[in-house]
DNA sequence: CATAGATTTCAGAAAATTCTGAAATCACGG
DNA sequence: CCGTGATTTCAGAATTTTCTGAAATCTATG
């Protein structure tokens, strides 16, 4: 690996992580690089740079065409492919967070449909289908959320997330206010 | 191991997805078998009931109690330690969005605050840092907005996910209320 | 349609992780 | 402070994942 040291302990640091977020080392290496780069590099750039072996480095890239997470770019009188990352931080979040809830939510929430569906056939079958039904109502509560704050614009997101827990207090000020009209209406 | 076939189905699941989540098979079993039991267990219960060994048991045990997803509980004449998860299912929510950030996020955080520090000894390296500085700044946003969130008590969060996206229709209605007493104000 | 370069596939090597059983440690009642 | 049962530790076995190099496949062009 031949970088200079901040990109360096960048793209290490990636690796290092890459098993926590469910991507191996290189894989995480890659994406490191690519993030940082200045210009889209081809397979062989990442060979070099990297210094692991080409095979590794396509089936890297495989896998982070599959998250959706790098963007192939065709350079004039260059036949190799060449890629980068999408550069809007935000466009990065809103794949990664559509990424993982697929691979790590929606299974769960079909096999638990799956088995809420089914008649318990014993009070500790009964029990732990009462649990099961628990966490599929949270987990629909968030990933309803999910869908309705994700088709958000940028911007709007943005100022939602500024805001925080203040939201609280606008939706206390909304309550009061939605009361004032209804008891002026009764009265 | 010989479960009921409901609770089989879901702690074969749970082994299964908990590559994906970070946390072993047997960790992902232990867990979901803790979670739809009506009655805290012991360790050799859960031996019994997914047929691996004592000491994987025991492993796993420790690692879920890092996590703070088990409970340790004490059955009266019995001296072996009994486990339980939490019962609030948004309590677990919690527990695991922190545990995931500490894990998952506040490494890279470090290292981005760190490698910010430091003067970029070229074009390249220039570039780079821009680029952790977006990484950085949205990860701080996100974590601000998280540690704002994560303080509401469980009804308000309720509410405010309930809201979802509608949200911004109260934002603006916030907005207009100001201008028109901004507006009063100023004529 | 032959060829050269680019890319992918895939079987096996290497590395990492998970799991086990045996031994060590702990903790408590007698 | 001994003995019994519960629990943990840990070295190595088993399994899984990752990585490599060689061969196969693809693709654009002369």
């Amino acid at each position: 690996m031949n970088l200079p040291p901040l990109v360096q302990s960048f793209v290490l640091h990636f690796g290092e992580m890459g098993s926590r977020w469910g991507i191996n080392r290189t894989v995480g290496q890659i994406y490191a690089l690519l993030y940082v780069s200045p210009r889209p590099l081809c397979a062989d750039d990442i060979v070099e740079a990297l210094g692991v072996s080409r095979s590794n480095v396509s089936m890297g890239l495989r896998e982070l065409q599959a998250w959706n997470l790098v963007l192939l770019r065709h350079i004039p009188d260059d036949r190799r492919d060449h890629f980068t990352t999408p550069d809007d931080v935000w466009q990065i979040l809103r794949v990664l967070a559509e990424e993982r809830k697929k691979r790590e939510v929606d299974p769960t929430l079909s096999v638990l449909r799956e088995l809420l569906m089914q008649t318990p056939g014993s009070e500790e079958e009964r029990h732990a289908q009462a649990r099961m039904a628990e966490m599929h109502g949270l987990i629909e509560r968030l990933t309803t959320w999910y869908e309705d704050v994700k088709r958000l614009e940028t911007e709007r997101l943005a100022a939602l997330l500024a805001l925080g827990a203040k939201v609280t207090r606008l939706l206390e000020a909304k309550d009061k206010v939605v009361g004032l009209v209804r008891g002026k209406r009764e009265s």
